[in-house]
DNA sequence: ACGAAATAGTACTAAAATAGTCCTACTTGT
DNA sequence: ACAAGTAGGACTATTTTAGTACTATTTCGT
């Protein structure tokens, strides 16, 4: 469920690797080697984090890519949508027609709400916040509370 | 960005014309007939909802279709599971071998620690809560504080 | 008992999204 | 000039998703 692609999941390694790299340009070759993801994947990746402007480029020999900021400043939205595009939860939002009955598109409305909840909650978390080594999953109680009201409001 | 597909917000469709329909059996036509949706879509839809405990049916002429509980008792959580199947947000997990580095994997047990706090989130939104209209979206302020919590420990 | 109206299950096809690769052009340091 | 890089785009293959069709089974009503 709520699947995220590989691609973005690599990209967060990427990212990692960057992050790991401090102040040094590190070139897609090292990037690629470090992660063990293969050279045009890593490549292809680099290229979508510049553009997004999550990270910067140094072009020529001695060449790179850097963290446009520090990990600290990059959220885990940002790296969703630079790398799935704005997708929505749901696709009803695009054609309106199409769930003509209206207990339907009031559905539709809950999962977009459900969304753009998730989606403000993701700004919240960092690149470096997802580089912190696991621990236990506390049980985020005061979360679901918080849900359903904005569900339910 | 966080897709679920089509079918499952249709499936949402399709349970929340079961609700409409109370106590009675709706047949795999009629649902198709109020949502709109083809015939052959919403009875697949149907099978699996059954096979999935959400909805019980009954066979024969005068057959149909009800929730298995009441609307209240049935969970986002559990109309994502019954749907798109159990998918984490990653793959990473079931090939533990391929993201060699250390950082790669601390990275993605990051956003499996995401996705189970957001299907946490959802257990507590149920059936009845998204055909609820649509209000507006409060800024779930608590929520982002609780989630940075559960990220960070 | 029979026929009509349903669901159950499964297999198949088509379309779309994803992943991955490759090639060519441009840039820059030595 | 050359080597080491990034930029960009086009292309292919794979996988997933959506949608359909067909056959079997169950049950009500007459």
């Amino acid at each position: 469920m709520l699947r995220m692609s590989k691609l973005t999941d690599y990209g967060t390694l990427v990212l990692a690797q960057l992050a790991a790299s401090e102040g040094r340009l590190a070139s897609a070759h090292q990037v690629s080697m470090d992660t063990h993801l293969s050279l045009p994947t890593v490549s292809k990746l680099l290229k979508s984090l510049v553009r997004a402007g999550l990270a910067v480029s140094q072009r020529g020999a001695r060449g790179g890519y850097a963290l446009s900021r520090p990990a600290e400043k990059i959220s885990a939205a940002e790296i969703l949508d630079a790398l799935e595009g704005p997708l929505a939860i749901t696709e009803c939002s695009s054609a309106p027609g199409l769930c003509g009955l209206e207990s339907s598109c009031l559905v539709g409305a809950a999962w977009q709400r459900i969304n753009v909840s998730i989606r403000e909650a993701l700004d919240e978390v960092s690149l470096a916040d997802l580089q912190q080594p696991a621990g236990p999953n506390l049980p985020p109680d005061r979360w679901k509370h918080a849900i359903r009201q904005s569900i339910n409001h």
